[in-house]
DNA sequence: ACGGGGACATACTCAAGAGTATGTTCGGGC
DNA sequence: GCCCGAACATACTCTTGAGTATGTCCCCGT
């Protein structure tokens, strides 16, 4: 049994060595760009590895596309248990959403593939599916909006549009995956330094004043 | 002569007209994903009408590419003319450059797209021709760059990094071409409104305070 | 009125890529 | 020691799409 379960893991493993490297030629090339062969090849394997881990490169993108989710939706849920006003816990989620942005780069890319993929998917990739992920996406910005809904309460937050602030504040960080280009000798420290002073940066146009 | 004038001037419009319909398939299924057949059925035309106007498949992106930064350019040159402080011209190019990515959006998306095939653009795209467009949407940035710098100069903006600034007002102003959907009914004056809206905010934790 | 070229349409070629069908290997349970 | 299934590799098929070669229409100058 404890074989058998440490075989699990292994196997589990190399289906993530897969997931990593097709959220990495997603990003390069983009998803119609990026063929099986081109995963396969970034893995040093053949096309037989990959269709053994994921029926479809749909099905492999909707999977890169849901981790990329569930890495932000708990950090943002992580980030909000230490309380505070809505001003601080916003400063902590949009801190964690930036460095998930610098360090889960691949696979955040692929957030932007998705919306891009859903407004107007073609025939062949599953409209449900499509649905379902941009549920998530809405839930996630949601928390957002949520938060200078309540700073806009609690006056932590100026008096401001809920949605419109999120758009404006998602995009700055977001943007934040396009340009980041992680440098060599680059320390978490460096890392965690640059996204507090993104953040700050960001919201100081929406702090009460 | 005043015919043959007459008839170029018809004959640019129909190549306009393509430009336009490849602008919106590259906008709405990406680089890769659009054919040539798409951009065709897009004008109710075929492929011969295409690249009849176009070499190729990448000359016609690239021409997308240079009128959506034609137009960014120009809306800034014409931003910055009215003189100011730093922070005033800022907020003119700023406001200018929300209405570009709304009323041009299916071109101004293109550059996200133009910028993706530069950070690793395999063979068969020309590097040169993407090295020229990089530098055009560099010394674009300079822009704001610049701005910041002045601001700081001058006291209107406060303390910052312009190239960090730049990155995040930048993204949180492209970002608009993202989530940006004309609604029907919707007037010039609706957008100019929205887009001060947005530089407003955007812009608001950068202002000397 | 006619010859030529611009502005396309039609009909191909050829390569790339998604998906499949069928080996092959190798470790673990009996 | 044998067998079986997980985890791949190999070798196909078949469609799609870029690019080309050639035909057609029509307007414009002479």
């Amino acid at each position: 049994m404890a074989a058998t379960a440490f075989s699990d893991v292994a196997s589990i493993d190399r289906r993530e060595e897969v997931l990593a490297a097709a959220a990495e030629c997603f990003m390069r090339r983009g998803y119609e760009a990026t063929s099986m062969d081109d995963v396969a090849e970034a893995l040093g394997a053949t096309k037989g590895r990959v269709y053994h881990h994921f029926r479809s490169k749909p099905e492999l993108f909707f999977e890169v596309y849901r981790r990329a989710m569930a890495i932000l939706v708990n950090g943002a849920a992580a980030a909000e248990e230490g309380g505070g006003s809505a001003a601080e816990r916003l400063e902590r989620v949009s801190r964690i959403h930036v460095l998930s942005m610098m360090e889960t780069q691949t696979f955040q890319r692929s957030l932007t593939l998705g919306a891009d993929l859903y407004r107007f998917g073609n025939a062949g990739v599953h409209k449900a599916v499509l649905e379902e992920l941009m549920d998530i996406r809405r839930s996630y910005e949601d928390v957002f909006r949520r938060l200078f809904a309540e700073g806009n309460a609690d006056g932590s937050l100026g008096p401001l549009d809920p949605s419109l602030a999120m758009r404006t504040v998602l995009g700055a960080l977001n943007w934040v995956a396009i340009w980041y280009s992680p440098q060599p000798g680059e320390t978490r420290a460096h890392r965690e330094r640059l996204a507090e002073d993104i953040a700050t940066q960001v919201l100081g146009g929406y702090l009460a004043g």
